[in-house]
DNA sequence: TCAAATCCTACTAATTACATAGAATTAGTT
DNA sequence: AACTAATTCTATGTAATTAGTAGGATTTGA
């Protein structure tokens, strides 16, 4: 989660232009082939994409305001809900559950799963890059 | 998680006697010698006490209104802050932070925290528990 | 002494974080 | 048109953690 979210601003910073993985590598100390696996699954969920080759790298799909908290945690924690049938996007029935609307752990961990999602989706990535509209000295210094 | 919270309920349940591991296997349809384990955990971490022996069994060391969703979480499934220079309870500082105050992502993901915190301290057992005050044939109907 | 319970220790299978090796693609250079 | 360097991409391997299994030692009331 943290490389994740150190590789989105690094992205969302380097304005106009392909972001190769060993920059962002350098700059957040990720070790280089894991932040690969990492970005290529942000790419294989539609936040990213890519161009390969020489002078290739990564970019946003959609504007870096646009993907939230949760688009990421989705893609690299998964669930956010802490038991799977209180998940909307991972739902699965419990086994031999034989009435779900009336379980009151559900129904308690529905409730903290909407509180999450509320302020997961209410941070995106742009205001986290945003945060520090400083120049590359200054965003390195404070990038960790 | 689940059976730590089904066994619970089922021991705030349980009044005025020691609450067997055997029954809390079977009404909840958990491995009993898994829900041992969990038990022990929830032991060691002060939530439970039991006694031992013939017509032993588990009780709350406190009253079931007294813990939380946040004390049953951090035993069993750890930090809440999805990183750990973000906890609270479980901090450790990040390798080579230079400025750990003025980190964007931390100070998200401490936001994150503090919301996903304000309601698992909100909601405790006692709760969870008396959703349904009915007798035990209900319970068990209910429990899954 | 016995039976019923907690408690302890070690094992297995699945998942996850991260490492290693190299194939495929592309732009620039010759 | 071929070569090269730089990049993404694919596949596999390893170490650490986690869900669940298994066997038995210890405690206690009758």
């Amino acid at each position: 989660m943290k490389y994740a979210l150190k590789a989105l601003i690094h992205i969302a910073r380097t304005n106009n232009a392909f972001a190769k993985t060993s920059d962002i590598a350098a700059q957040g100390k990720i070790p280089k082939k894991f932040l690969e696996q990492i970005l290529l699954e942000l790419k294989k969920g539609h936040i990213l994409n890519s161009k390969q080759g020489n002078e290739g790298g990564f970019y946003f799909v959609r504007k870096p305001e646009d993907t939230t908290l949760a688009d990421v945690y989705r893609l690299i924690d998964g669930p956010i809900a802490l038991v799977a049938c209180a998940s909307k996007k991972f739902y699965e029935a419990c086994e031999d559950c034989p009435n779900e609307t009336e379980c009151s752990i559900r129904r308690a961990l529905i409730e903290v799963r909407d509180e999450t999602l509320k302020v997961l989706e209410s941070r995106n990535i742009a205001e986290l890059a945003g945060e520090y509209n400083k120049d590359l000295a200054t965003w390195q210094f404070l990038s960790n």
